[in-house]
DNA sequence: GCAAATTAATGATTTATTCAAG
DNA sequence: CTTGAATAAATCATTAATTTGC
């Protein structure tokens, strides 16, 4: 029997890797047409379709983003413990509190984050070599495929829209043959393609344990997973 | 020189009518094939694209959901004066507290829905003639175009999914000869199409004064949406 | 070792927010 | 102010890791 067609895309090595790479060089919301480039390349590795990229650029930027608000917020917590120690230490000992921060490595990791507004918190982090812009807001049309309507931020290679009709036609090759490189279609050899700015990267971390800064140190660590219900 | 083709689709009062009325049937989250039925259709009566449908529902669902909940939320907020008014009003004269309700339309507006939880509030509102079944959770995809995966719930009128391509082609006709059926296309003529099951109507309703439900009640008797900022 | 039971990751959907045209 | 469009956040759900008892 067939087996069983996972309900759902697991991504190969290699693919995992070269979106990873692909993120890494700073996309993050690819357009229509960038989609489809990236799925017509990666097909080369097993199966995959746009709305796999798609969802897997929303997933990983959502949870990239995630993960600097929490360590951000822990950083802040350490730090507010920090700050009361030494606060109590210069109180004893009369200290001007210059340059404490030096433990954190990020630029990023300043009190100043307290309240982290939802939006237009833009260039917070210059991670190396990302870059993060949030005037150019890449409004892009993924929801509704590939009709795209007039912005076309690439060379709009591998296919055109004419006037009100949606014609998008992506061959992924049989699943029969899939990997490295059926070497019949015209395939650009995938040239980490166009960079270009992104949005920025939002913060805004709910303490789960208190709105009150320092209690915020939970007693709690265990890893365990806080949703399951016995 | 063109219109200018206005950049957001600007429904024609048909259209609008019979998308109501199908929303009032009790559509609520049409899947591709529907969209496709029904933009179909309405291209009768003006320009019009899948996404303009998908996106009206959409819209349309979460903006009457809003509605609903203000009205509960300001019902709840009445309902709390009378009680509390009546409360003092029993504690002076010792009488039992029934049917204090009469006053309100509708069954959901009870005292027990104080702190509507986000999910799983369903079918609190079996509001005429539109079934609002939680169970039915019509998993469609419409994010990701006519890519029907395996899921067809309608009669797959119109266009067929082969393999893993996609292949999608929509005519809207020409945008010059527009109205009033162009009568090339089979174009099954609207029978308000199948009705099924939808999503139900989840509640939650910030209340931007505060979480304590009767400081809740605000001095603003305007219906200004309470995003406003001047 | 291994298979059921848990837990963690993450793909896929749905809902809420926000922006901005008109 | 209304509402079409777009994006982000929250959630659901399935798969992979990991643990645990045998």
């Amino acid at each position: 029997m067939s087996p069983a067609a996972s309900s759902r895309w697991c991504p190969t090595p290699e693919q995992l890797m070269i979106l990873e790479e692909m993120y890494r060089s700073g996309i993050r919301t690819p357009n229509a047409s960038q989609i489809q480039l990236i799925t017509s390349n990666l097909s080369a590795y097993g199966k995959i379709e746009g709305k796999n990229v798609f969802y897997w650029f929303q997933n990983h930027k959502a949870r990239e983003r995630q993960k600097l608000r929490r360590k951000l917020t822990k950083q802040l917590q350490l730090q507010q413990q920090l700050y009361h120690h030494q606060y109590q230490h210069q109180l004893q000992q009369n200290l001007p509190n210059h340059h404490f921060l030096h433990y954190f490595d990020s630029p990023a990791a300043s009190p100043a984050f307290q309240h982290l507004s939802y939006y237009n918190s833009a260039s917070l982090f210059p991670q190396a070599g990302i870059h993060e812009d949030a005037a150019a807001k890449q409004v892009m049309n993924y929801t509704w495929k590939f009709d795209i309507p007039e912005r076309v931020d690439m060379d709009k290679a591998m296919m055109r829209m004419n006037g009100s009709d949606w014609l998008v036609m992506v061959d992924m090759g049989p699943p029969l043959s899939p990997p490295y490189y059926s070497t019949t279609r015209s395939r650009p050899p995938l040239k980490t393609l166009e960079l270009f700015p992104v949005t920025a990267t939002n913060l805004k971390e709910e303490c789960n344990n208190s709105p009150k800064p320092l209690s915020c140190i939970s007693n709690n660590a265990t890893p365990a997973n806080p949703l399951t219900f016995p």
